[in-house]
DNA sequence: CCTGGCTGGCTAATTGTGCTAGCTTTGACC
DNA sequence: GGTCAAAGCTAGCACAATTAGCCAGCCAGG
């Protein structure tokens, strides 16, 4: 009988591009040794369980996730930095929702757990955009949580059709981030 | 033997202070029965089946949302009307986390599904908040989708422990309130 | 009363899913 | 060619959702 020739990162990506199809919640590990043209418990020769698999994806999301954001922000500030990086971010989410729903769910099992410096190379990212600000330091922190905030809030909103009708998204969306860039132009005037 | 005395509106509360005590993924129709000190084939007497009850939490979390906004915008406009509907929904969603997600997963299951109703009295509190500023009308939805991305985000990102580190999330939260106001006052700017 | 039917509980059993145990085969390396 | 870890498989357990079908309590009408 011809193996599969599997491997963790195999099994982690084909999982990944799974959710992003059935949605993560559909994610089961039947489905995904069927996928992989393999019996289900074959699958925990290279993933420990389930929540390993989901963690994986998680970790492999997030890094995904802020590399894209830093391609897109390569050589740009302040509005385009912004436009670019809020751009890619919608554009992952929604190519990837699977995907980006496990990087949310996912908490850092230890110290070690790769999860963590995927995450601060993502808000690394976020905070490189809001550099061409100039903000005082102290609203940073603000700055930063505000626009993670609305990215992934609208982000999520769309992906699970919360916005009644799909007219208008792109619009919506641009909008948004000239609101936001328009703040970030004004922020001594906030307090 | 004595009746427990279920009805489905008491079943569905149950299962939505579960649901926040547990986490949404963790409320399960065992546990559920368990706390209603019930076996759990007897749950399906007052619910056709898990996603009935989940539906049910759903319509009833964004009806009391609906309320809560409604009542704390009340007598309100502009700043006052704004700071005042955020801080209920993010109070709302940090009390009553596993419902609010319910509220947010859940889809309408036809035309007449209380769910919509519900949803647009959610919608028309914030458009409330929003009349005040007086925006072109052109601009509204854009607004709207905005501040609810906004409170959506945050809201979820910090039940999730999304924040690193629980310094001045307040202070994050009245920021970013104050630079969505700032926005909505000079809105004409925004092309 | 008391009695019949509806209601809301129960037990038993089915299915689907995560997971473990333990066996077998492949293939790489000596 | 022998050996041994890796990677597959079958069998089977545990638990969650659900259904079927039984039985007790309660209430209205005689």
């Amino acid at each position: 009988m011809p193996r599969a020739g599997l491997a963790a990162a195999s099994v982690t990506e084909a999982g990944a591009k799974l959710a992003d199809e059935v949605g993560l919640d559909q994610l089961s590990m039947g489905l995904l040794a069927q996928r992989l043209g393999v019996k289900t418990p074959s699958l925990y020769k290279h993933v420990e369980s389930q929540a390993d698999l989901l963690h994986r994806i998680a970790i492999l999301a997030m890094t995904e996730l802020g590399d894209a954001l830093r391609d897109a922000t390569q050589g740009r500030a302040r509005t385009d930095a912004l436009t670019a990086a809020a751009r890619a971010m919608r554009r992952f989410v929604k190519e990837h929702p699977g995907r980006y729903a496990a990087g949310n769910g996912a908490r850092p099992t230890g110290p070690d757990d790769p999860l963590i410096p995927a995450g601060d190379r993502l808000l690394a990212s976020l905070s490189a955009v809001l550099r061409g600000y100039q903000l005082d330091p102290s609203q940073e922190i603000h700055a930063l949580r505000m626009l993670r905030s609305t990215l992934h809030g609208f982000a999520t909103l769309e992906v699970a059709h919360g916005f009644r009708i799909d007219t208008d998204v792109d619009e919506s969306f641009a909008w948004m981030i000239a609101l936001i860039d328009h703040g970030l132009q004004s922020t001594p005037q906030l307090t």
